[in-house]
DNA sequence: CAATAACCGAGACGGTACGTCGAGTCTTATA
DNA sequence: TATAAGACTCGACGTACCGTCTCGGTTATTG
């Protein structure tokens, strides 16, 4: 039995260089129905088999890229990394607000939407998957976040962490449940709060 | 083949006067069973026929009383109205902590916790049911919380409603990624972020 | 605890006397209840459920008349007694003929084709009842024909029993598969073969 | 994603070519399991789940391959065509009574006595399943014994058809009710009974 | 150019949950 | 005390999806 010599550089997690490549119209067949069937029918309904069906594939054609139906939801709705958003770099008054509205719209995307409580439901028997998405994801995002109240040269009366779960958790639940609706006002509203609480803290001796 | 028709006084919902009563045994041990299976396999596992098996109760009589898993659950999860929480009636410094505190450690409990992502997943294919456990939950907590706001006589920099949405949003997803731990220093910091921005609105004409 | 007592006399195998009594009306739904469905929905169809349901009676009240879905057909469908024919009493050639025809259109009729594959199923699982079918239907006519056979003074070629089987399962095939169809005809034919063997035989010492 | 069309020879009626094919080992087991039920337990206890249980099989396995338990009984039962006999080739009087004894032991088999009646039930409410069922088995039947009474060169006093529905419904209730006991006897009388009326037919003119 | 190996669609496989229905039994209020 | 209504347990029904497997067949790289 001869090995698989590998004759060139390859990027070291390259999973196979003989046989029959991939067709990579399958791929995105799967991704297209994957996202369609979620925002038509819901998480439920959003079934291997519906989404095998809907993108003429096969379901061992899925299941041969995906081990779970959670797994290739998540990589469906958030293909690079959950949010990945743009750092805080300005002033902390004009840019809280178009930040806030980022992350709102973001996560009112219709297949985002539909994903999330089914994702959550998921991770309830697969913790590691709770937590490496989460590390993929929120906390980058909070990292950022704590960076750029250090740049402020403040001394928050509230801990960065924990004001960021703040912001992050009012529009997480306010995309969850009203979607994009009445976006504007809501992310002005939390920007003002936090805002607020910012203002309140003394400035440091930087 | 006697008449079947009663001329006496009835209380007006009274469901069923003959034949044989339910057996209220029979409604715990479900309950019970419901929440068991929810906090110790997760949502997903928690089907109907698990239900019964372990209630030691036959499926029909499961359906006989609940139209599906998500109205069972529901009724399991939040027997009486979702939250009922105290209304806030004292000082807005020292009242807000412990009223977080409260809502946080009530959404903390494991059933809840577990139940919740299953049943936004079932809301997604039925908004009434959706609006319907808002209005029983929510609608009450927002209107106490405008009430003391507005008998607080200040106006707020930020609208009484969507304050309450910050607050609720921020405590309901720290609930359901951590639950109660470090529900103390949470509870602090969001009673201290709404506070800040109470203190930061005007007093009004009272 | 009282004692029932009797004031008058009663025929001896009189059930109950005290307590309501049972409503006749009841009966006589069940029953029609019964043979309608057998005719209209088959066998299967009729089930205890449907037959309460159509009589507009519980389905305990049925099991209070009858203890199982076979009695209460058998019942229902051979009221007093399967077939019960007139004895044969006058000439052989002429009377065979009548006789077949009168036992094929009562065999024919719906109910009882209906009924009979049904309960056949039902005998697999209650040999009793079948051999209880069997003597209060099968085995008087078989007695009338044996003494008919008898009194003509002819020693058969083929035992009587046996030639009265042959006529009879004929008759209940043909009844079963066919129906009333043709069965002029048909009887006649029976006769005509029943009659030949009997032609055929030598006239005993009488 | 490659093409599904195919360009050379296939076998006409060739059901599938693609797809992991059946297990045969599966049909086996479940026309195995379903006799043994059926003469074990009876028809109504040779249930379709009983049935999975049994050959260690599961439902969906066996609703793959037929379609309603009748459809299933009839195969595992008559699984080449009901009867099949061997026509009538020599002399009149010998050939006979052992064409009838051979009908009669077949119809005797424990698990197609146990089958018929269910079978027949089935048949009130799918017409079309029993016209299937008896031009498979008793049509040609029927044809053969004509054939064979027209080359013995007879006019019979009573038409062939019908002469062999005399025979055939005599032997069918025969088995149905007793079995195989006293078979030879009553093929005898049968085959005597036939004879007879066969002798008694004028010669036709050849 | 042949061998090899991973891909492809189709569909069978064992399992399990679904929600409904019929079979009988049991409990209650009523007559 | 028998009744009628209806809840009860049990188990079969037929369907759907799960994730795996086994095919025949295709498309690349490798020797």
């Amino acid at each position: 039995m001869p090995e698989a010599v590998r004759t060139d550089d390859i990027s070291p997690d390259e999973p196979a260089r003989v046989g029959r490549p991939r067709d990579p119209r399958v791929d995105t067949a799967i991704a297209k129905a994957t996202l369609e069937l979620l925002v038509e029918d819901g998480y439920q309904a959003t079934t291997i088999q519906a989404i095998a069906r809907r993108a003429g594939v096969s379901a061992p054609s899925v299941y041969r890229r995906w081990s779970s139906k959670a797994e290739l939801i998540e990589e469906a709705v958030f293909p690079s990394g959950l949010l990945a958003p743009e750092a805080i770099t300005g002033d902390v008054i004009t840019d809280l607000k178009p930040y806030c509205l980022q992350i709102l719209e973001y996560l009112s995307d219709p297949a985002i939407r539909a994903a999330i409580p089914g994702l959550l439901v998921e991770y309830q028997n697969d913790h590691a998957m709770w937590q490496r998405g989460m590390e993929r994801s929120v906390t980058p995002m909070r990292a950022s976040f704590r960076d750029y109240i250090a740049k402020t040269g403040r001394d928050p009366v509230v801990d960065a962490d924990q004001l960021f779960d703040v912001m992050l958790g009012a529009l997480f639940t306010r995309a969850l449940n009203e979607g994009a609706e009445g976006a504007e006002a809501f992310a002005h509203a939390v920007a003002k709060v936090i805002t607020t609480t910012l203002d309140e803290s003394k400035v440091g001796p930087s």
